[in-house]
DNA sequence: CGGGATCCGTTAAGATACTG
DNA sequence: CAGTATCTTAACGGATCCCG
């Protein structure tokens, strides 16, 4: 397209490259998406949802996580603007996790994956035992 | 189990582990859920959306995939119950991959996950640029 | 209580080459 | 064309110890 172009019409824009698709190799949305469909990231978001938790309170939630993964988890989704961290230097320390107004809408979509692959779990089992 | 129960009443009836939620660490649910959430998985979905594509299709669409990922990507949905394939045994060989009914409610999700988390894009990068 | 730092085994992922 | 097999490397993830 317009290979001869010697005008203001930049083809390589930098700010193109945020909003592209996730089909591209590039593309940093898919970084994000990542970090949101993680195995932990999505149960802490998702028992976010229902209400602030405190971090041990989240550890026992997420059964099966470690405190190394789900702080990392915890820093990723701070730092992507879905979770606020809010520390009250009490001793002993009170640290509390919530969804930001972003981590609001997000949470959602992700509860109701959640929600419809545990419905769909039957049908999952069924076509395991299906295949011989 | 149920040793001594005479009553219809199994207390822990071991088909309830089916459904139950998430947050358990023994619940199968979370194995799907992180197949359906997986990287590649979830572009592959997505793209079959669209329309029924054969594997070098898929390999071209999503981009940056290696033919190892993807076909194991594929085998996990298509043990899953998600994705349907299609072999034609001609030469050279002619494989379909398509999604089934349960994944044609799945698809969906996802996408709306995708298009929410690239929309959000703006968001997040000010998100990571506000902390210093 | 809420993590950070470190160590280390397990697994996932990518590149490459080969087959029906 | 549509994978499988193999190898190497990178990332994940858990356990442990420690500090504010």
């Amino acid at each position: 397209m317009g290979v001869d172009t010697p005008g203001p019409a930049p083809a390589a824009d930098p700010v193109e490259d945020f909003a592209a698709d996730v089909f591209s190799r590039r593309c940093t949305s898919r970084e994000a998406l990542e970090h949101v469909t993680g195995k932990w990231a999505l149960l802490a978001v998702t028992a976010l949802l229902e209400s602030p938790h405190r971090f041990g309170e989240l550890r026992r939630r997420v059964d099966g996580v470690s405190e190394k993964m789900l702080s990392q988890s915890l820093q990723t989704l701070e730092r992507d603007g879905w979770v606020h961290r809010e520390v009250r230097s009490t001793i002993p320390p009170h640290v509390e996790y919530r969804l930001t107004d972003a981590g609001r809408e997000l949470a959602p979509r992700l509860l109701d994956l959640v929600r419809f692959v545990e419905g769909a779990m039957p049908a999952v089992h069924a076509a395991r035992a299906a295949r011989s």
